[in-house]
This record gives C-alpha cells, sequence and structure tokens, in this order.
RNA sequence: GGGAGCUUAGCUCAGUUGGUUCAGAGCAUCUGCCUUACAAGCAGAGGGUCACUGGUUCGAGCCCAGUAGCUCCCACCA
C-alpha cells in the first residue's frame, strides 16, 4: 500500500476507537491483577467539551492507558453530573423561548421537561470525551441522578441526620436572585467592583421633641453606604462608644430618611471609627455583619427584598423595581430632599452567584444545613501526612486553612432540579426526616418529629394521616451528591460491600482543577472516611487553569475558547492531546495556542514518515556484514538501544512525580531527535541499497518501543504505526501491549554517541560558516591517539559526507582544525584559508578556558575547599583542570601554528 | 487584612540535595539547503549581570533577610 507524504487523521482516529471499543478494551472487571482506578470528575450533564475538560481527560487518559500497560487492571469509570443549578437554569430558559413560565408548572411537569432535556443533551459532552481518545468503561457511566445514586443521597442526608450532623437553622445564607435559590459560600465568587461610596444624612429627633435645642446639638447623622436602597430596612445606627463626635448621639434616635422610621443609635466597637464618617447604618436582613449587630443588640429585621431581587411590601417604597434600579432611584430622591452629602468613587469587593453570575443578596433564611467540623478532622490528617498525596503539594496548605476554618454548609436549594430532601412536614411546622412519608408518619407518630428550636418541643402526632404530610419543597446542593462519586459509581452505598466496591475502592488518581479543592476534592475526602472509612483516592493530580496565549482565562464571553471538536476535526485528537499536553506543569497555568496544536501535528507528520521510511526499505535475509562490531550499524543499534533505556528510565521517574508534560518533551525528543535526526541517518542505507534483516528487526523494535513509550499521549497514530511495522494478530493492540522491563543504560555507550555527535556537528558547523557544501566529501585528521572505535568512524564519515578519516602526528595545513572535548581534529580545506576567523574564535575560547582553569585552581587552592569539600567532589575538580590544561596547550599551539 | 506562589534568552517555561563542563528546552529569529521518509522538513548559528540589595559559604538561579513588581486563594470595614 501506498503511504501518502503527509500525515492525514481523517477516519484513522474513528477507525481505532471503534475497534478498541468492539474489542472491549476499555472494559474492567475485578480480577488477579492491581487494580488503577480513575473516577472521572463528572461534567455537567448538558455541559460541552471546553479546555478544561480537553485537558483534563487527556490527563487521565495519559494515566489510565499507561496503569493499563502497566500491568494493572485500568478502570476509568465515566459518567455525568446533574448539575441542579445550571440545568435548572438551562431548562427554564428552554420553557420560556417555548412560551412557557416555569411557575405554571408543577414540579412534576417540571421535572418531565428537564428529564427530556437531559436525554436529549446529557450524551454531548461524553461524545465529545469519546473523540479525544478517552479509553472509559462506557458500560460503567453514572449519573448522579441515576435509581441507585438518587437513593444513595437521599439516605446520606438521612443518615447525616440521624448522627446530627444535618439540621435546619434560620441564618444569613448567599442568595441568588436570579437561580432563587440559597448558595453556599463556595459558589459565592468575590469580585472587585467600582461603586459609589454614597454620604447620607439622617435626621436626628431633637432631644425635647419639637421643643428648642441647644446651639451646639447635631441636627443630623451622617452615614456611607454604597447601597442606598437598603436604608429602607434600616433598623439602627451604630457608632464606635468610644468615638468622641458620637458619644452623646449614642441612645437617642435618628429617622430614615424618605420613611421616617425612627431609629437608634447605638454603638459597638465592630464599627470602624476611620472608615466613612464612623457611623453606620444598620440592615440587619441584608448585611451579614449588620445581621449580628441585629442579634446582638436585638434589632428588627425588615426584609425589603423579593425572592427575585425586587423591592418587597416592606420596603414601603419603590416596591416592586429592581434592587439596582431602586438604587438609581432613591439617590436622585435623596439628593432632592437634600440628604445626600456626597458620592465618592470606590472600589470594594462583591459577591457575584459562581453559576449565574448575579449579585448575591444575603438574606436570612430557613435552610438546612451541615455541621463539617467532625468530618474535617481525619480528611485534614490524611492530606497533611501525605497518606493522600497532593500533586503539586502546594495545594496542602490552601486545603488545610479551608479545612481548620470549616464552617457549616448550606446544603438545601431552593429548586426542583436535584434530590429532594427527604424531610416531611406536619401542618403544625413539625417534620421528621425519612426516605418515605410512611416512615416520617411513623417517626411523627411516635412522637419522635422535630421542631424547630423557636418552636419548642415537638408533641405527639397520634392523629396525623399521610395526606396531612408535605415533603420540603427545597433539593440538595449539586455537591452533596457529587461528594459520594468516588464509592457510590461503584455501589458502595446502594450495595455496601460489594466485591466491585471493594476491589476498586479507594480508587488512586484524582485529576482536577484547583477551583474545585474545596467544593468537591475536599468533600469527596470528608465523605470516604465517614462513609469507606478509608481515603477516596490515593493521589490528587491538580492541572492548571487553561488560559489564551495573552494570559486571558478562556470564557466564552471573551470568545477566546478554541473550537475544540474543530480542532480535532482539523488536526486529529492526537495532535490537539500534545498541543494541550505540551505545557501544562502541574498546578501552573497554562497559556494554549494553535500553534501547539499545529507542533503535534507536524509529530504526527514525523512519525508517519518514518513510517514510510521504514516500510519503504528493501531487507536483505541473512545479511551479516552490519552485526559484527566495528560496523557502523553495530554502533548505532548499540548507542540507540541504551539511549532509549536511559530515556525510559527517565520518563518513569518523571511520571513517578506526575511530571507529565516533561515526560511527553522526553519521549517527543527522544523520536523526533535522537531516533529520527541521529539513529535513522546512521543506520539508512543508501538509496536504492537494501538494508540488512538484524538492523532492520532492531530499528522496528525500536520503533515499536517508542510506539509505546508514545502512546498514552497520541494513542491514535501509534496504534496504526504499531500495526502497520508487524503483522499482529486480531487481537493484538498496542493499547493492550506491555511495557517491558527496562535494563540499565551503559553511560559508556552514551557518551560515545555524545562524543560522534559532538564531532558531526562541529564538522557541519564548519562547512556551514565557511559556505561549503555538506555534500562534498572531505578528508578528516585526527591527532594521534584519539580513540574512535570503527563502529564511531564509520557512522562519523556517513554523516558528515567524509571521504577518509586518518591519524596525524602533527598539524595539518590548509585545514579547519576543532577541537572536540581534549581532541584535536583538522578538517581538510578544498580552498584557502582566511586564518582571521579561526583566530578569534580561538582566542576566545582559549579566554574562556584560562579563565575556568584559574577558577578551578582557586577552589583546588583553597584550603577551606580541600578539606570540606568531598573527594569525588575533589577528584572532579582535578579532572576538570587537567582536561582545561590540555584544551589550552592545544589552542595555544594552535594558535602558534596560524600565526607561524 | 491573612496566606500561597512567581520574577532565568524576544515569548512560554525547566533548572532535582549550593560546586562556572548546566546557565538549559520549546517556540520565535538568522544563515545554508526543494539531499528520493518528512519544506508540516533537513543542517547549523546567534540570543541571558538568572528582578533588586545585602548576608551565609572556600563557592549561590539554587540557602537566609530585606526591597520592588506580578498572579492566585481565603477574609463580614459599611
Amino acid at each position: 500500500m501506498e503511504l501518502s507524504k503527509t500525515f492525514d487523521p481523517a477516519g484513522l482516529d474513528d477507525r481505532w476507537y471503534q475497534r478498541w471499543m468492539e474489542e472491549r478494551l476499555f472494559e474492567s472487571k475485578p480480577d488477579d491483577r492491581e487494580p488503577y482506578t480513575i473516577v472521572i470528575p463528572p461534567p455537567n450533564v448538558t455541559g460541552v467539551l471546553h479546555m478544561g475538560h480537553a485537558l483534563n481527560n487527556t490527563i487521565q487518559d495519559i494515566c489510565i492507558r499507561r496503569a493499563r500497560m502497566m500491568g494493572k487492571n485500568a478502570c476509568w469509570v465515566p459518567g455525568t453530573d446533574h448539575a441542579s443549578i445550571s440545568t435548572e437554569a438551562k431548562v427554564v430558559a428552554m420553557l420560556r423561548e417555548k412560551g412557557i413560565d416555569k411557575r405554571e408548572l408543577s414540579r412534576e411537569e417540571f421535572l418531565k421537561y428537564a428529564w427530556e432535556w437531559r436525554d436529549k443533551y446529557g450524551g454531548i459532552i461524553l461524545k465529545q470525551i469519546k473523540k479525544l481518545g478517552c479509553s472509559c468503561d462506557w458500560n460503567r457511566t453514572t449519573f448522579t441522578m441515576d435509581d441507585d445514586y438518587y437513593r444513595s443521597v437521599i439516605r446520606v442526608f438521612i443518615d447525616l441526620y440521624n448522627k446530627g450532623y444535618i439540621y435546619r437553622g434560620n441564618k444569613m445564607i448567599n442568595w441568588d436572585p436570579k437561580a432563587k435559590t440559597s448558595l453556599s459560600d463556595e459558589e459565592v465568587i468575590k469580585k472587585e467592583v467600582k461603586s459609589k461610596l454614597y454620604f447620607l444624612r439622617y435626621k436626628l429627633e431633637s432631644l425635647q421633641g419639637e421643643a428648642g435645642n441647644a446651639q451646639n446639638e447635631p441636627e443630623f447623622i451622617t452615614i456611607a453606604t454604597v447601597r442606598p436602597e437598603t436604608i429602607l430596612g434600616d433598623t439602627a445606627i451604630c457608632v464606635h462608644p468610644e468615638d468622641e463626635r458620637y458619644k452623646n448621639l449614642v441612645g437617642r434616635f435618628a429617622f430614615v430618611p424618605l420613611i421616617n422610621r425612627r431609629i437608634p443609635v447605638i454603638a459597638d466597637e465592630y464599627v470602624e471609627r476611620e472608615f466613612g464618617t464612623g457611623a453606620l447604618k444598620v440592615t440587619p436582613a441584608h448585611d451579614m455583619n449588620d445581621y449580628n449587630l441585629g442579634l446582638k443588640h436585638h434589632l428588627e429585621v425588615i426584609d425589603t427584598l423579593n425572592d427575585d431581587g425586587t423591592m418587597s411590601a416592606a420596603a414601603q417604597l419603590y416596591v416592586g423595581q429592581d434592587r439596582f434600579e431602586c438604587r438609581k432611584n432613591i439617590v436622585k430622591d435623596l439628593e432632592a430632599q437634600g440628604h445626600l452629602v456626597k458620592a465618592e468613587d470606590y472600589t470594594n469587593q462583591i459577591g457575584f452567584s459562581e453559576r449565574t453570575d448575579a449579585v448575591i443578596e444575603p438574606r436570612i433564611s430557613m435552610q438546612w444545613w451541615c455541621s463539617m467540623k467532625d468530618m474535617a478532622k481525619p480528611a485534614l490528617e490524611a492530606v497533611m501526612s501525605d497518606d493522600i498525596k497532593f500533586y503539586p503539594s502546594k495545594f496542602k496548605t490552601t486545603y488545610r486553612l479551608w479545612m481548620e476554618s470549616i464552617r457549616d454548609w448550606c446544603i438545601s436549594r431552593q429548586l426542583w432540579w436535584g434530590h429532594r430532601i427527604p424531610a416531611w412536614f406536619t401542618p403544625d411546622g413539625s417534620f421528621a426526616v425519612a426516605e418515605t412519608a410512611e416512615e416520617a408518619l411513623l417517626l411523627l407518630n411516635q412522637g419522635n418529629g422535630m421542631r424547630s428550636k423557636e418552636q419548642g418541643q415537638d408533641t405527639l402526632h397520634s392523629t396525623l394521616t399521610i395526606q396531612d404530610l408535605k415533603q420540603d419543597e427545597d433539593v440538595l446542593d449539586t455537591w452533596f451528591s457529587s461528594w459520594l462519586w468516588p464509592f457510590e459509581v461503584f455501589k458502595g452505598l446502594s450495595n455496601p460491600g460489594n466485591e466491585e466496591v471493594k476491589y476498586y475502592y479507594p480508587t488512586q488518581t484524582l485529576v482536577t482543577a484547583p477551583e474545585i479543592i474545596f467544593f468537591w476534592v475536599a468533600r469527596m475526602i470528608m465523605s470516604g472516611f465517614e462513609y469507606e472509612k478509608e481515603k477516596p483516592f490515593e493521589q490528587v493530580y491538580f492541572t492548571g487553569i487553561v488560559r489564551d496565549k495573552m494570559g486571558r482565562k478562556m470564557s466564552k464571553s471573551l470568545g477566546n475558547s478554541p473550537d475544540l471538536l474543530g480542532m480535532i476535526e482539523k488536526y486529529g485528537a492526537d495532535a490537539v492531546r500534545f498541543g494541550i499536553l505540551i505545557s501544562s506543569p502541574a498546578g501552573n497555568d497554562i497559556l494554549f495556542d494553535e500553534k501547539l496544536v499545529e507542533q503535534g501535528r507536524n509529530f504526527n507528520n514525523k512519525i508517519w514518515n518514518v513510517l514510510r521510511l521504514v516500510k519503504g526499505w528493501e531487507v536483505e535475509e541473512d545479511l551479516a556484514k552490519n552485526q559484527k562490531s566495528g560496523s557502523g550499524n553495530q554502533f548505532a543499534i548499540e548507542w540507540f538501544e541504551n539511549r532509549l533505556n536511559a530515556s525510559t528510565q527517565e520518563i518513569n521517574r518523571l511520571f513517578q512525580q506526575f511530571d507529565i508534560s516533561p515526560a511527553l518533551k522526553e519521549v517527543y525528543s527522544l523520536i523526533w531527535d535522537d531516533f529520527c535526526s541521529w539513529y535513522l541517518e546512521m543506520i539508512k542505507p543508501e538509496f536504492g541499497q537494501p538494508i540488512d534483516d538484524y538492523s532492520y528487526n532492531k530499528t522496528i523494535e525500536f520503533l515499536e518501543q517508542l510506539m509505546k513509550l508514545l502512546h498514552p499521549f497520541m494513542p491514535f497514530i501509534t496504534e496504526e504505526v504499531f500495526q502497520q511495522i508487524a503483522e499482529r494478530g486480531e487481537d493484538e493492540f498496542i493499547m493492550t501491549s506491555q511495557y517491558a522491563d527496562v535494563p540499565e543504560a551503559n553511560p559508556m555507550l552514551i557518551s560515545d554517541g555524545e562524543k560522534i555527535k559532538e564531532i558531526i556537528t562541529a564538522i557541519r558547523d564548519i562547512r556551514n560558516r565557511n559556505g561549503l557544501k555538506q555534500k562534498d566529501k572531505l578528508a578528516l585528521y585526527a591527532s594521534k591517539g584519539i580513540e574512535l572505535g570503527d563502529g564511531m568512524k564509520r557512522i562519523i564519515s556517513k554523516l558528515a559526507m567524509l571521504s577518509k578519516i586518518e591519524e596525524t602526528e602533527g598539524d595539518v595545513e590548509q585545514s579547519f582544525s576543532f577541537l572536540s572535548g581534549a581532541d584535536k581534529f583538522f578538517l581538510e580545506s578544498p580552498k584557502a584559508l582566511d586564518s582571521t576567523e579561526e583566530k578569534s574564535r580561538l582566542e576566545k575560547d582559549l579566554a574562556y578556558q584560562r579563565g575556568f582553569l584559574e577558577s578551578v585552581m582557586k577552589k583546588l587552592g583553597n584550603e577551606k575547599f580541600v578539606s570540606k569539600a568531598s573527594p569525588e567532589v575533589i577528584k572532579n575538580e582535578r579532572q576538570k583542570a587537567e582536561d582545561a590544561r590540555e584544551k589550552i596547550r592545544l589552542m595555544e599551539e594552535r594558535l602558534a601554528a596560524i600565526a607561524g
């Protein structure tokens, strides 16, 4: 078959992927082998593939494929996350487009639409992951709302409730007015925003009612706020108790502008005297600190906002207006009525919803909470002791700081898409937590229901019927299901102690982004210890954030996210994987540039051409002439074999440290530089000549090993080459082939290789500098005593286009001289020489060598060095000095010869 | 406000336990080459006072302290 000149990935990726699937090579079942397990960070069920996924999944695939080739039972479990907020938002938007308002639907109707939506779009992201070449065991695909999974989430809720971790509480939470749900602290993104700081004056109540007052009695008190619309919910003004300016105002009353609510002036050390005017308006319903102040000073709480961020009736004014519209209007009105003293530019931090990007409202609300402190303890310990290893380890600190100050987790969400909270309420507000209404009824009838703290003790509900019970409307935070992922994908909860969970759990490697270290990683560790009494994984590899080449985070709004599928189409999955991987050190941001994918494509092409070359060779049977030592091919083979072994060991070492990108670089240069540029050029027969079968077989063997090394990174082309270079059995694939043990490399052979490379390069450089054609054959003279084996000489002759290599006693006239190490060579010059360039180069080198020698001698002459340094170091230094002296001698000799 | 990290060639980054044969790689640049595997290529080359200032040491990108700049994470100064 004729192979095309350039590599064309079209069709090849899909063809091999299909073959692997047909042969069920991705599937894993428990057996005698050691397991190597990865659970995928489940992407959002309605998501589409972006750079982060591509990076993340490529790394996982590399780990999995490598483990598989190292003889482990590799199992990669894929799946998707129901992602309650974003999926619900998408379904709501879809319905709106159809002219359907969610509020007009029943819960059941809405969920029907949601499931339809997930059935339609839920598989897209998984298909895209397949396009990347990921070798997941697709039979294991799990969804966080599968029946078993759902039930497990509910049981965990009940269990934690019964253990006293989960409780109901009326507290200040983060409210997303767009999604109309509460959020956990982690779901709030703080951003710096340019705002205005408004200085507003509140009229003070005069001491004697309407009667006249003293001259020096202030009429107003001025406060500063960035949220003037919240004054409608003000229930106090607070100053610092020791603030001389306001001391005499404490205990008096002021009036909220526009609505004239009478509010007290109170004192609390919380207030910063230096900020603004030193007087603080207190709105307990809409600010965390104010809420705390309110509790302390028993202030009234007036909630002036509706759940969608519009002003509520309690605001009295601007009712129904959006909070930001209201802000504009109230500023106008305050100014008109003389309450606005001034407005300053001001930069502050504002919380945004991670999912909807809406500005978060702090709001007091009854929610379900999960206490984390106890669960955090073993989870923290496991990471700090490296029982679970973080790569890079700097994230240990981040983790520790969060775990040490962990706060209770708000787990309820005011949504329908998700796991519905298994709490059942009686008409009088008592409730029971149970898997079914029947069980809940039983508990309530036994008087085992609960009431909120405010309501006091529960009473017996012996007259209740099941119709009286109403299930909590809320669902659980998405992460409350994802934190069970590492064991529930093996039914660790729905079928405790089953063979699979026993075999695969704990998993080995988790690959994820540092952004979800709190959301997900920390919580999986906690739930792992809580429910499996064991860590969920051994290592966590944190990838970097993918940025564009200008360093900007990839985002839809910037439009700088590359079209991944388009690139896969254009360059092939291998090239895309290469492009992503080549610049992605763990934990550091990666700057992605399509050029890197081109580099990957070029690499594919290079490999493709190796295949073309090798397949084009005519092989001569039993041609033993190159097997004997002293032949060029024999040297080339021995050298490369050792180079390959050394490199393989280096790659193993790099993988052990999760240095995946450097490992790829190592394979890349091993193939491109050592194998193609050097080895193949060394053994390549003359045009039209056959190659002996020994060299040929060795070359095929090397190529196969190289493909195996590269396979985890670039699965498709390596499979193709593997199949093409030899007859393979029906069920023989590179992806299931095994790595052999690597023998120790012989450093002598490697350094011999380096030596001849240096000589060849020096000759090529001389030709280049002097405008000599690379093809014209020239003679090389080596100073007597230089040790070069016959094989080495043959290689040098071949690659440097020499007519002959001879020894010489003295200098050779009319020649270019050069040093390789301390060996002196002369290259025949076909034309008269101008020695000035050589002279200046020699002088430069000489100066360096003299300086070098001087520094070494200084060291050796230093008594402290000689007494303190190890004998090995000293021996090394002596050798350096000797080498340098020899070089200097040779250069001086040469300079003298030129001058003479 | 607290914490973590970064500052090495034009760009993006490696530099493991301190030893001028490690100051390196990949892109980019320059010079020759359309040499029957590959111009998506081949052969060469030139680029750096390793942020700044001190200190430890016989010796410092590498250790310590300080300075400046940048990045990220956490945090309830309106």
